[in-house]
DNA sequence: CCAACATTTAGCAATTACGCTAAATGTTTG
DNA sequence: CAAACATTTAGCGTAATTGCTAAATGTTGG
C-alpha cells in the first residue's frame, strides 16, 4: 500500500526484499521441494515462529509475485510462481553476459 | 537449494538485503557497465543522495561481499565481486532445475 | 444454527534501515 | 606545515520490519 505520492518502489525491490529473510527463502525451497503447493498450516509448522508471524511471510512473499494462493474448503494452498523467481535470476545473469 | 559446502547458510541473508536497494542495485550496475570499477566520488555523483548515504550502501555492499575497495591516493576504488552475484544466481537457478 | 477449525487481521514493542548534517580521518600539494 | 581534497564516521529522526498475543473472519459438520 503505498501511500499518496510515495516513490514506486520498482518490481526488483519488493522481490529482493522478499527474497532478503531467510524463514521467506525457506518457504519458498520448501515449496520447490513439496512439488510447488502447500497449504498454510503445512508452511506454519516449519517454523518456531507463531502463526501469525508466517502469515505475514506469506503476504509479502505474495505481493512479491513470488507465491499465488487459492481458497480450498477451509484451507488455504499456498503455489509457487516462478515468473519472479526467474526475473530475479535473469537480472543476476546480467552479470555474466558479455557486455553488449 | 543452497549448495553443499555453500559459505554459512546467511550469507544469503546479507546477500539479499544488499540487493534490495534500488540504489545499491544502480551501483552494481554501473560498476558492471564501466567495466568493474569506479572511484567512490564518481558513484556517488550517480545520485541526488548526500554523499555519506551512498557511502553507507557502499558498506553495505561490501559487508555483503559483493563489491571490494582499495586506497589510490586520496580516492578509494570500488571494484565489483563477482562471487556473491553468482552464489545468488545460483540459489535462484535451483528452482529450475530438476529436482533431484 | 453452533462449535470447532483454519487462517488472517489488528495492534503493540523492539530493532533496524535510510535519509540527513556536522565532524573526523587520511592524503596530497604549495 | 597548512590548506584543500576525498571520503568516512557519528549521531539524529522517522519509517519500516518482525516478532508477539488477542481478536476477527470465513468454512465445515453435527
Amino acid at each position: 500500500m503505498p501511500k499518496p505520492g510515495a516513490p514506486r518502489p520498482d518490481a526488483y525491490e519488493a522481490l529482493f526484499i522478499a527474497l532478503a529473510h531467510p524463514a521467506r527463502r525457506h518457504i519458498l525451497m520448501t515449496l520447490n521441494f513439496e512439488g510447488g503447493d502447500m497449504i498454510a498450516g503445512d508452511i506454519a509448522s516449519l517454523f518456531a515462529h507463531a502463526w501469525p508471524t508466517t502469515t505475514r511471510h506469506l503476504k509479502v512473499l505474495e505481493d512479491a509475485g513470488l507465491v499465488r494462493h487459492e481458497r480450498q474448503g477451509r484451507e488455504r494452498v499456498y503455489r509457487l510462481d516462478h515468473r519472479q523467481l526467474a526475473l530475479a535470476r535473469d537480472w543476476l545473469d546480467w552479470f555474466f553476459k558479455p557486455t553488449s
